[in-house]
DNA sequence: CTGAAAGCGCTAACAC
DNA sequence: GTGTTAGCGCTTTCAG
């Protein structure tokens, strides 16, 4: 902390073009590269700028231009776990573009999101990025806001917004050939509750994928769960009790994946030799603490977020953006829970 | 996204002021409750503003009062699972004196963080919070910002500059009473690299706490390695190989305290029968994936970040705030991993 | 090529 | 009580 904070007011055009003995105008060129300059002018108001420390206020210059250079970005995931990544993909995106981000966290709380919405849109936002936990759908902003809006891995009730999500059915599928891939052909499914969209889509690929093969899907079709590891050691003892034959099998996240490998070591089942596991999310802690590490669909996260604010550029740069959902390919990443023999 | 953005212009005071037949100035002083204003004309006015939609242009009140009303957030942590609870907290408190966030994520790079620090200044942020992975110091930002800034989580290397802490130390000793008041009297200590101050200081908490009691850590002293399960089921061995005799452990993170469990439970070692487990983060995937649940010493994150927040907001309103490190105490949580027989 | 002047939307003085 | 004016710091015409 400063123990004088404020000192000195920053210096502003004026007192760079007092420096300079040149115009206010003409330093807004300079230092801009715009309009006609003598090259001895332009080096002149540079120098002076430079001495002064000068840094133009954003704040002014939003103000005259109507722009803040500010995307909001609204998110209800108070754990960050999936809004982190996706962060740092949209930064990736806007940083070229000298834009910054603005975050606020609502919880869950659509009174706290609304009192947001208000606050980003006083502060004249260029536009603004919706972003939460994918398992479903979420409530639409509106139609009628004056600056555009994206979702991000959270999808928009209202089809004419624009939802960016990761493509949950094409990575359950790359997960399932991989399985078939690596020699299993008795595929089981252990996901989470029946009731989310994404465990219908996931559920969807796999189903999709074992049909290209003509294999079915063992123990009379998926086990619903809920997303833990506990679930996914009691899965294991399930699958086991139920006698079905099975070498492989796809769970609907990394934290099932873990507790399904720990239950089948535990009953002396040897992964990956006698079984294969795959998981979702390629979520470090679960992978690597695994025993052997997994094998795991990786959602793209930070590439969403790029794609994500990308759209919102073009969009903020008046070009017209369909609405509609944009899929984000997944990525499979191989680990020893599927290694050949 | 909208299919048509930008479609009217927002309305202004001058706006309000028309619709409602009084002048601009009255309209600030209506919707500010400023000054003195017949009853009437206020309602007039505020009737006016609701029914324009009309929403203060946030910016140009910034230009006018030279405050943006945003604090800058300059974090290194990039997995983010430190920082956001931390953030939740701070906005709990700038939240409540209509402050926003500007994030910006530097990875660690300090060429990228220079960057940043440029941006915020010439966004004009009220002030500024650093923040980062708690393992070690970082560099300051330097002593002549035209802003106050605050370290959180991340001490900075100039003791001039304010830096909120956790208290290692206290959190530590607080873990090892504990186990000594649950009857066990052979304490060993688990613990990553010792290079770490966070090592250094949960260290002399056990010592501390251990030599009150009178009780000697055992296994000849604190075993280091890194943050890990992996560390954790390796430690769980060389503590039983080592014929050394001990009742409870104590483990500088969750993930070391989760592998040391599942090491002992795979070795026929009950916990916390015959041996307590404490860990320290209170992360849930690892306190509730470990068997049983971990008692575990809570950083309290939250309200860290919303002390170093409140101190912020201290010195932007003007106040003297002196430098040095304020520690915010850590809070035990007990679960199974320690309960009495 | 450079300077002067206007104005973005708001608020704080100061008139009336 | 309310209106008028000036100005925050910048950019952008438009003269010169």
């Amino acid at each position: 902390m400063d123990s004088a904070p404020q000192k000195k007011k920053n210096p502003t055009v004026a007192d760079v073009a007092a420096a300079a003995g040149v115009s206010p105008g003409t330093v807004s060129k300079a230092l801009n590269g715009r309009g006609a300059l003598r090259q001895e002018t332009r080096e002149k108001v540079l120098a002076a700028a430079e001495a002064l420390g000068f840094q133009p206020n954003l704040v002014a210059r939003g103000l005259l231009t109507g722009r803040s250079y500010i995307v909001g970005v609204l998110t209800t995931d108070s754990i960050g776990r999936f809004t982190i990544p996706l962060l740092t993909g949209a930064e990736d995106a806007l940083g070229a573009g000298q834009m910054s981000m603005l975050l606020c966290e609502s919880r869950g709380d659509p009174i706290r999101e609304q009192h947001y919405l208000g606050v980003l849109l006083a502060r004249r936002v260029d536009g603004i990025i919706v972003t939460g936990r994918s398992s479903d759908r979420r409530p639409s902003l509106g139609r009628h806001l004056p600056v555009p809006v994206v979702y991000a891995l959270a999808q928009s009730d209202d089809p004419e917004d624009l939802s960016i999500l990761h493509d949950d059915e094409d990575g359950a599928a790359q997960a399932v050939r991989h399985l078939l891939d690596t020699g299993r052909r008795r595929i089981a499914h252990v996901t989470g509750p029946p009731s989310q969209v994404a465990v219908q889509h996931r559920l969807a690929g796999v189903e999709r994928a074992l049909a290209e093969a003509g294999e079915p899907l063992v123990a009379d079709g998926p086990l619903f769960g809920e997303w833990s590891e506990a679930w996914g050691r009691e899965a294991a003892q399930r699958l086991l009790r139920s006698g079905a034959e099975f070498d492989g099998v796809f769970c609907a996240s990394d934290q099932i994946a873990r507790g399904l490998s720990d239950g089948l070591r535990e009953s002396g089942v040897d992964v990956p030799r006698q079984v294969g596991v795959v998981g979702v999310d390629n979520w470090d802690v679960m992978v690597d603490g695994a025993r052997p590490p997994l094998t795991t669909v990786d959602l793209q996260l930070a590439e969403l977020g790029n794609v994500a604010a990308t759209r919102l550029l073009a969009a903020i740069d008046g070009k017209p953006v369909e609405g509609g959902v944009e899929r984000v390919p997944c990525r499979l990443i191989q680990r020893q829970s599927t290694a050949l023999a």
